[in-house]
DNA sequence: CCCGTGCCTGACAACGATGTCATGCATCAT
DNA sequence: ATGATGCATGACATCGTTGTCAGGCACGGG
């Protein structure tokens, strides 16, 4: 009697504090009348606790709303995981960058790791600070496309057995995981079919070249002329288009230029964008043979299709994702470079014949 | 002589030791020969620190490469805030979905907080499952698309003060602030758009009717015929539509109909793209008038440009954080809806006229 | 009846940090 | 000279959890 009087009051009090406090296993504890490691063992499932007792402590938690606080667990967990990891990239708003983001959401899901994103944009004091903003909160691997000039900043978190993969671009000053697209080889599938359907007369608009993928995919290009026996002084290489405008002006003016091109490849997403808005102002879409890096939505409602080198993120974003799992699971073989193939898709674009 | 040998020795040892494991303040401490509560000031930028002291301090976690643990702090700091928060989103590769993050994650970083994302896939189940993972995870709010009939399982949290923001939907069974798009305004002004280009056969493209945002589009529209005095029973409408192949046939079926509609309403941007592959498919796309809600990359490209209801997204996500950051600073007044208004943009599909 | 063997269970320290508070020391007014 | 004041500093408890370990209890065999 009076010692359920006072189980009741202490009840009563706890479950009064829980709702406006957060509940701790302190609170279920007592509610379940047993001691804070037992509600640790029913939380986390682990054996050795009798059906009796799990069932009281479970419906303690239920009434109190309980929550486990992954973060103090992990302070004290041996191993010492957060389920939680750091994506960088250009932005998480471009779309091949999201495509990615997804596959490797899907992909850590199933382990029940979230996820902390962040962009870029291209700067390379934002990717140390946030990769500190990450490691500050301690995640169990970082996935990023790196953009600053080295990433010899992150080898002692590296050696310290971090797991990192690198997304899109390879990694500099230190040895770690990449995953990648074959852009040098990709770029120069473009120039080969461009060159299959009879141009000669062959423009390049490229991104900035102090972007790893754009060097590649201008390298690319250039080496398939050179296999052509196309000179390479013959055929004008833009570079340094990073938006829309500067590259619709770009192609602009090649296309107004005393001797125009007759097919033009576009490096990058934004810059087919551009193209395609000078060809189309100037009436020359069906006329001028296009083929861009990247595949983007609508490219086959376009008049003509957009011929594209697509890449697969959601391919690169899994790869990294498992690549990612196997170092925390442990793997510790010598890092690799994973380069994911690009596919050339016809559209009609790219399959105009010069005149 | 000996006390330095001592230091000396101590130190290697630290520094071999925070090699291979992260180092903590312990180590610094040690290195810098003080205490940890020193460390902890200079740490946090903490006043009451000589400038000899603090330039040891600084000096010896440089050497170490040390980093603040957030985790273990905001265990033990007051307030015990992470810097985090969660965002969940329809999917974080939805075009709209990644514009609001990508405001949303502007607004926050100015404040130094990270953000957890993910994908729900419109699936009730994961909206649960991933709330609980994000609340385990002690974030200092939560910002989120809902889903689920009901948000009334956050009622606990939401009481115990934890900052939360709907953005897209408002949330059912709970009172908290909400970010929205004028969804029915906006489809009105395209019923009313269309009327005033003289159609009188319209025809309405939804989504499925158990996502509230489709809904009010639908009302709007609707309503919109009965102030223009068209008997609602005469306009087809066609609901459940979900993907871009769906959108397409039920599209195609309208148009190869008896009496086709003479304008096309697309309540959402995959039910767009359906709409205008059925249009082009049956080469009419510059006889039937179209007006899709969502605006798209490339609508101005098309044949003709497409006129759309175009969403804020960038307006959501940083009202959202602004809200957010508002709650989290304390602000306690009774929660709102707030609106940001759609825009018409007239592109050419939805100013053609009926033969 | 006693002791070994499991099975449940909880007390306690520890994780890495911060809040509180006491201490030591130099400085200053009286 | 003396006590008051202020600054710099570190000892210690603590945040919510988990690892370790020892204790209690029931059971069974000798």
């Amino acid at each position: 009697m009076m010692k359920d009087e006072i189980m009741t009051t202490m009840s009563n009090r706890y479950q009064a504090d829980a709702a406006k406090n957060r509940p701790t296993m302190r609170h279920v504890a007592a509610l379940a009348g047993v001691g804070i490691k037992t509600v640790s063992r029913v939380m986390n499932d682990e054996a050795g606790v009798s059906e009796a007792t799990r069932k009281r402590v479970l419906s303690a938690s239920q009434q109190l709303n309980y929550q486990l606080d992954m973060a103090a667990g992990s302070l004290r967990r041996s191993g010492r995981q957060t389920l939680s990891i750091g994506l960088l990239l250009p932005s998480v708003s471009n779309p091949f960058s999201s495509e990615i983001h997804r596959a490797l959401e899907d992909t850590l899901a199933a382990r029940g790791i979230a996820v902390f994103a962040a962009s870029l944009d291209d700067d390379p004091e934002r990717e140390k600070a946030l990769v500190a903003a990450f490691l500050g909160r301690r995640v169990d691997g970082l996935v990023l496309t790196p953009i600053a000039k080295s990433q010899s900043y992150v080898i002692p978190e590296h050696s310290r057995d971090l797991p990192m993969v690198f997304i899109d671009r390879e990694p500099v000053g230190i040895e770690a995981d990449a995953v990648v697209t074959d852009n040098a080889v990709g770029a120069a599938k473009a120039a080969a079919h461009l060159i299959a359907h009879g141009h000669t007369k062959l423009a390049y608009l490229g991104d900035r070249a102090d972007i790893q993928t754009a060097r590649e995919r201008k390298r690319g290009f250039v080496e398939e002329l050179g296999r052509a026996g196309i000179a390479t002084s013959a055929v004008p290489v833009i570079e340094g288009l990073h938006d829309e405008e500067s590259a619709c002006q770009a192609a602009l003016g090649l296309l107004r230029s005393e001797d125009p091109p007759t097919a033009v490849f576009s490096s990058q997403n934004l810059v087919t964008f551009g193209a395609m808005r000078a060809l189309k102002e100037l009436g020359a879409s069906r006329r001028v043979a296009l083929v861009g890096f990247d595949d983007f939505t609508l490219a086959d409602m376009m008049d003509p299709g957009i011929t594209v080198i697509a890449q697969h993120p959601e391919r690169i974003g899994k790869l990294a994702a498992e690549r990612l799992l196997a170092r925390i699971d442990g793997d510790d073989s010598t890092p690799q470079t994973y380069v994911v193939p690009s596919e050339l898709i016809e559209r009609g674009s790219g399959e105009l014949r010069p005149r």
